[in-house]
DNA sequence: CCTCACCTTCACGTGAACGTGAAGGTGAGG
DNA sequence: CCTCACCTTCACGTTCACGTGAAGGTGAGG
């Protein structure tokens, strides 16, 4: 008998728990068809093992955190199958060329993953670049308006009458005079 | 008469085929609040200026490449104005006090930006990596199989039998043996 | 003045991503 | 055996982000 190795399977319930979603979520990605419980219990309970959680947090951070819509996280995790059925059939062929088919055929894939997070991530450096300068272009005036001239002591302080308006170099998201 | 300069106003058609969205997603988003055109025609029509088409194109790059909902969307820009009327308020007054509460204010609203872009850029960023590791694993397969050991000059040739089978480091995303 | 393309405001339709009962089955504890 | 919490499958409701007419006004060209 495996004692304490084994971590049990879960009922549905359970899941949604540990995954942060509801119930009625895991069902509805079940019916759109990103993951199938592991197994039925007679009553035909669905029951989560180990893997099928990882999976789920896998798609709550997909939705969450990266902001990919169901329908893109489903391309991720079949392009996910495809590599691995794929390395199902390199193992089961020694021909060169089909191994060679089969490869560029991943690349393709894993290109394309890149491709579509790379695009996302360009736009999100950008943005958190214009939001940091902003925010260091803040943190001068506060350090001004607190103790005169010397702000934080790794950047010089800005001599002489540093524009002292509140002018900010305005870096993208204009905005009308009056609105 | 200003000739060239002052890229007369636009109408809603116009700028929706600038922008690359429809008119009717450009009414949706004056309709939740996300700009107003800067003027109006006699018969009603919306007419916008340079800074609306940036303000669309803006929009646009959050919602298609960075991926997030409108009301985020709202937030950010909301943010934005809070910005630009703190500044208005900051020189208005010569109270430091006044003014430092701006300044935290404004700061406070900066880093709840960054955080939020931030957040999705670390899992963007895991994600990518990965994504490469694959990528970078299926070349090393791919010189293999083209050329004997000799894969590609940057990098040096797996020496040996590099586990010729078709064995990829797993780094996320699990999947149970037989699905 | 007429035409025709574009505009306006309702207002209902749609697909995605679930929420929310309804009606009944399941399973561990007492 | 009974209870009670959790499960099942329909199936309709909801919010977001628009799409799609309908019915009528606008404005530049001929």
């Amino acid at each position: 008998m495996t004692h304490t190795t084994e971590t049990r399977l879960l009922r549905i319930n359970e899941v949604a728990a540990e995954a942060g979603l509801t119930t009625r979520a895991i069902r509805y990605y079940e019916e759109i068809g990103l993951l199938e419980p592991a197994a039925r219990s007679g009553g035909d309970y669905r029951l989560y093992d180990q893997s099928d959680l990882e999976r789920l947090l896998f798609i709550r951070s997909l939705r969450d955190d990266a902001g990919f819509s169901l329908a893109q996280i489903r391309q991720l995790l079949e392009d996910e199958v495809a590599r691995e059925r794929n390395r199902e059939r390199f193992r089961e062929t020694r021909d060169p060329a089909e191994r060679r088919a089969i490869l560029v055929d991943a690349c393709t894939r894993v290109d394309r993953q890149i491709e579509i997070l790379e695009a996302k991530a360009a736009r999100l450096a950008t943005m958190i670049d214009e939001a940091q300068a902003r925010r260091r272009h803040l943190d001068d005036h506060l350090a001004e308006v607190d103790g005169g001239p010397s702000p934080h002591p790794e950047r010089q302080a800005a001599q002489g009458q540093p524009a002292a308006d509140g002018s900010e170099p305005r870096v993208a998201q204009p905005s009308k005079p009056a609105r």
